[in-house]
Formats: C-alpha cells, sequence, structure tokens
DNA sequence: GTCTATATACGGATAGAC
DNA sequence: GTCTATCCGTATATAGAC
C-alpha cells in the first residue's frame, strides 16, 4: 500500500465532509471556474491554504464533489431494489428505482445539482474518472429495463436505451423546478411511473392501448450508446 | 427612442453574430466564469477590446447567448405548429412540437447547450431576463397540452405541468448525449412521442392499457408552477 | 471598427510560522 | 492542522492610437 494513502486515511474525515459540502453547494451554484477555493474554505470555516492539507488541487475536490453525486444515487438505487421482497415484479423494481431516484437526487441536491450542472466545464480528466461511476449507474437501469423486456413488462419494440437516456433526462430534471413545498416525492414519482410505463393519452375503449397511430419500429435497432 | 438603440441598430449584424456563434460554443464547451472574453475574440478573429464597440460588457453577451437559446426552439416550434393543415389533431400537434423541438435543439446547438448548461451559473439579473422566453415556451407546450386534454387525447387525470416539466427534462436531454451519427432525429423524436403518450409498458390483452396497478391521482392537483 | 497598452483585481498554488 | 504571506498568471474593462 503506497504510504500517501496511508497519509490521507490517516487525517480526520469530518474536516475533509466539512470541505466537499462547502464545494458542493458553491459547485452547484457558481459553476466549476467561479467559484474560487477562498470561497470553499470560507465557507467551511477555514482559509484557502488549509485546504491543501486535505486535498492536492481544486481538480481532486471537484472530483470527489462529482463522484458522489452519483454514488448517493447509485446506492440508495440499488439497496432499495434489493430490499424489495423477492417476489416483486418488474413494474414494482422500476417504480421503486423512479421513487429512489428522485429522493436522493433531491436530498443530496448539492452534490447532484452539482455533477449535473458542472460535468461539462470541469477537466475532461476529472470527467473521464466520473464517467466510471456514471456507467455503472446506467448499466444498473439497463439492467431493470432489460429484465422488464424480458418478462413482457416492457413491449418488445421499445429501444431500451433510449428510453433510459430519455428517462434519466426527465428523472434529473427536478433538480432545476422541484420545490418541496408544493408536491411530495413520492407523488411525484408515482406520476413519472405512471407517464413513463403508461403514457398520458387515453387508451382507446375496449381495444388495447399504445397502437393507435403508432408506427413499427422494428427498424430501429439499438443504436445510441 | 434613445440614441443608444439607434447607435446599435446602425452597426453591421455579421460581426456581431460572429461574435455570438463563438462566444454561444465557449460558453457551452467551458462554462461562463471559464470563458474569457479573449477566448470569444480569438475565436471571432478579433482582440478582446474590440468586443466592446459591439457589447457593453460580458453580462450582455451571454445574455443574448442564452434568449437566441430558447428563442431558436420557440420560434421553430410555433411555426411548424401553424404549418400543420387546419384538421391536424392533438396528437399531431404534440408529435410535432417534440419532433421540432429536438430538431432546433440540435441545429443550434451551441446555442442551446450553452442556455441549458450555464443558465444557472450567469449573473442573476441575466437569468431573470432569461425567464421571461423560458415562461414562454413553457406556456406554448402548456397551450398544447390543454387542448389535448380537452379534447381527449390527453386522460383529465394527468398534471399538466409535471408532465411538460418532465417531458422537457427528457427533451433537452439528448444535447448531452445524442450524436448524429446514430440514430435520426425524426425517430428519436417518434420514439419519445410513443413513450411520452402510449408508455412502454405492454397493454393489457383486451383491456384498458395504463390502468394497471395506477392508483388515483384525483387529490394530485396542479401543484408545480 | 479594430488595435495596443494598461489599470486594477482576483485566481490557484506554495512556503514556512505556529 | 491551520494560519499568513506571497509568487505569478490571468481576468474585465478602459483609454487612446490608427
Amino acid at each position: 500500500m503506497p504510504k500517501s494513502a496511508i497519509d490521507r486515511q490517516g487525517r480526520s474525515d469530518a474536516t475533509r465532509s466539512r470541505i466537499l459540502d462547502a464545494a458542493a453547494r458553491l459547485f452547484k451554484d457558481k459553476g466549476f471556474a467561479a467559484t474560487s477555493l477562498r470561497d470553499i474554505a470560507a465557507t467551511a470555516n477555514m482559509k484557502a491554504g488549509s485546504l491543501y492539507y486535505h486535498f492536492d488541487s481544486k481538480e481532486d475536490i471537484v472530483a470527489e464533489v462529482l463522484d458522489l453525486g452519483i454514488r448517493h444515487v447509485l446506492d440508495a438505487v440499488e439497496s432499495a431494489i434489493a430490499d424489495l421482497p423477492g417476489d416483486a415484479d418488474s413494474r414494482r423494481k422500476i417504480e421503486t428505482a423512479i421513487a429512489t431516484h428522485l429522493e436522493a437526487l433531491l436530498a443530496h441536491g448539492d452534490y447532484t445539482s452539482a455533477n449535473i450542472r458542472i460535468f461539462g466545464q470541469v477537466p475532461a480528466q476529472v470527467q473521464k474518472r466520473n464517467m466510471a461511476v456514471r456507467n455503472a449507474y446506467k448499466t444498473l437501469w439497463l439492467g431493470l429495463f432489460e429484465q422488464a423486456q424480458a418478462d413482457g413488462t416492457i413491449r418488445q419494440d421499445v429501444d431500451l436505451k433510449v428510453l433510459m437516456l430519455f428517462l434519466l433526462g426527465a428523472l434529473n430534471s427536478p433538480v432545476e423546478w422541484y420545490r418541496s413545498d408544493r408536491l411530495p416525492i413520492v407523488k411525484l414519482a408515482r406520476l413519472l411511473t405512471s407517464y413513463t410505463l403508461d403514457g398520458a393519452a387515453r387508451p382507446i375503449r375496449g381495444g388495447r392501448a399504445g397502437l393507435r397511430r403508432r408506427p413499427a419500429y422494428s427498424d430501429v435497432s439499438c443504436l445510441i450508446s
């Protein structure tokens, strides 16, 4: 084990967390470049020079904030699904994943908002590092969808990757507009589950819904990475 | 009419556009604060000092980039719907709006991406100014949905504001993941229309789709601004 | 309309005292 | 583990030549 790793683990985690909390909030509000180490230090009740005892650089701080932004959500969704009864069907799993994503997204709003907002502005190296966690999270959803398609919950002609990308876009958007004093998160989750799986259209009486005016998509293979 | 407005209109628009194009691209890639006027000027084949002949400040430049980001999409969607035959039904209108939004979003990618990415980082004054165009665009969608709900295309129990906010989240997400060499935009639009209106779930044979396991949402009034 | 030069301020990072 | 002091680069904006 390298010496530097031992050093790092020996340090207090409380201060570290205080710094990261401050950084996440400021990155969310002002962006990456506009947030100075002096800002972060002041918010964490320190002076700028002291940050370098806990982190090697500004890049290191932002990299950890970005990773935590995804980690909080990934871990929450993973364990919520694991905690479901063994006989839970795919619809229940997807509903749980949507609700848990929204809960975690808004509960750790500084980290998740920071991730969503500043990912495109951080150095390429930091982006690359964060992609690992991002890909793990996308894989989790794709697995859920594949299972749902295999058991017939999701139609065969649905492009799972496109569905996942659009759904994650919708699922992340509340960081920009959700206000906790309006609609409870659990109700928001039920609405999105309903729109995603059942659609917003009025079903056709006595027929199969979803078939009206819908062309065949069999020529659309899974083309989006 | 104030003198400054006359002055401004008397100046060449070509250089102005070149500056705005450069600014949009750089804001999209690097964020607001990290983009310097030197960067913008260099990309537009000028020197930094010359920008001040065309704009009063960096804020002025970013404000115009943000407004154009929404305007391009708003104008495109508005005229696409106006160009539909008079007997076009709500489903056709929504499908057209989705397709046109995606086309314009990706056609003017520098402006639209810049808007989506840096809105949260610009000075409050600039945000406030951009909100005017943003609200106009949301109103356009809400009007479409209200019409669709009135004529029965969208179910009565659907919360139109929530649907709009989630749909716009999904509709804007392709700026982060779409690659033009994969799926044509028009096919992407058909997929999203289908998922939004019809849902991704397999309809129940012979019954009404969308009712399976879906609770009553009548207690959920329109609570989100 | 565009240039150069500059005023003035603030940024990340380091060194070394305590 | 935190502080102060400082190096050095870069930022916005302005002034004035061309």
